[in-house]
DNA sequence: CTGATATATGAAACAGGCTTCAGGTTTGGC
DNA sequence: GCCAAACCTGAAGCCTGTTTCATATATCAG
């Protein structure tokens, strides 16, 4: 039987200090792979920057696609919950999109270049970029699910395909607004998109139930 | 004085047989780098296909990124004729939009490949990325703000954000459908699409002029 | 303080793919 | 048929960046 390659083993840093450490690579490496993009990025610009030596980066990565990787799961973390977290409090749900569209306004602007890492992610391996996205449209479409069995959103939409629709418009205005123009959208701009979401979302105005 | 630098010429073929040469390399990059992703993509691996020899490629184009461009703009002076031509004879303008994004669902269905090669783009140029958006932008708003003047679309949405708005939820949807199901949108989905258009889209109804 | 464990170092080996170039081959006008 | 221009060839050079590893340092419980 051929000898079983025996996987490196990368550290799960168990004290601080390698936390510490690993934590710093991986800021560096949110900074580096934003700026240059995947191909350009290099580790040795990535330990450079994170205060590392070159051989450290092995100890907590198996290679560069590795950090990638957790560099996107990180992603995708952040934006959930950041979003959970600021439209816990609104009830109508045609106003939690308003404020979600925001919430990831924001997140765009402070992780720049960590959400440039998704764009790269295409031509890294497109399976994260699917898992990506399907993460992020599960949780949209039982929350989509939920407003309908409210009616506070137009019974008659298709949850998932309104989820991915709402989700392609984000993405694009964030990418317009956020890295392009660089700052938040004009007040003409926040309009029209509200009205947009009112609009495709409310359901048809019909006399209230007592 | 430093000795400037002499760029290589790089034909522009001047004989059909050259013509078809360069054709030939370019399908291949476009098979390839739509398989492979930008990096994965080598030289040999796309003149290998496109059945010429490996010096022939830089006969043609500077280097490696200048094919990727070439792809690139290609699909987008692709991309807006397909379109222009689908939607010319339609009338109403929110149908036209409707059109225009099924033609896109077509294209991206066609040119798989050629269009994962823009999302590449994030990690090759963002320069290129932002080209190709803000050139589908152009023709958008220009047909909105026509739209608009017509009364066809609601007169108070503000038409580069509508723009892209649309071009973002096209992109969200084609690669859902084209790209991760492989199959066109059922007729649920296609339903919520056009509810979701018709409704953002349409001007408030009032009782039209005579 | 001491040994055991975890972490860190960075020069050098290594790999792989881009690019060059010194010729060969094809084409088409005359 | 002949020749000049255009086109094509592919082995080898080259360069850049990833990955390894033998060695050094830090930490901490006992």
């Amino acid at each position: 039987m051929a000898e079983r390659a025996v996987a490196r083993v990368v550290a799960v840093p168990s004290t601080p200090r390698g936390q510490r450490t690993r934590q710093r690579i991986l800021d560096a490496a949110e900074r580096v792979f934003g700026e240059l993009g995947y191909h350009q990025a290099g580790i040795v610009e990535i330990t450079q920057q994170a205060g590392v030596a070159l051989g450290t980066f092995y100890l907590y990565f198996p290679d560069k696609r590795a950090a990638f990787e957790d560099l996107v799961h990180a992603l995708n973390r952040r934006l959930r919950t950041e979003i959970a977290t600021a439209i816990a409090g609104v009830e109508d749900r045609v106003e939690r999109e308003i404020v979600g569209f925001e919430t990831f306004f924001h997140f765009v602007d402070r992780h720049r270049n960590l959400y440039q890492v998704i764009r790269q992610a295409a031509s890294v391996d497109p399976e994260l970029v699917r898992w990506h996205y399907e993460t992020l449209a599960k949780g949209y479409v039982s929350g989509l699910r939920a407003a309908q069995a409210k009616g506070e959103i137009a019974a008659d939409l298709d949850p998932t395909t309104t989820a991915y629709a709402l989700m392609g418009m984000a993405e694009s205005l964030g990418m317009r607004w956020m890295l392009w123009d660089r700052r938040f959208p004009s007040a003409g701009a926040r309009r029209t998109l509200r009205a947009f979401l009112e609009r495709a979302l409310r359901p048809p105005k019909r006399t209230a139930a007592p």
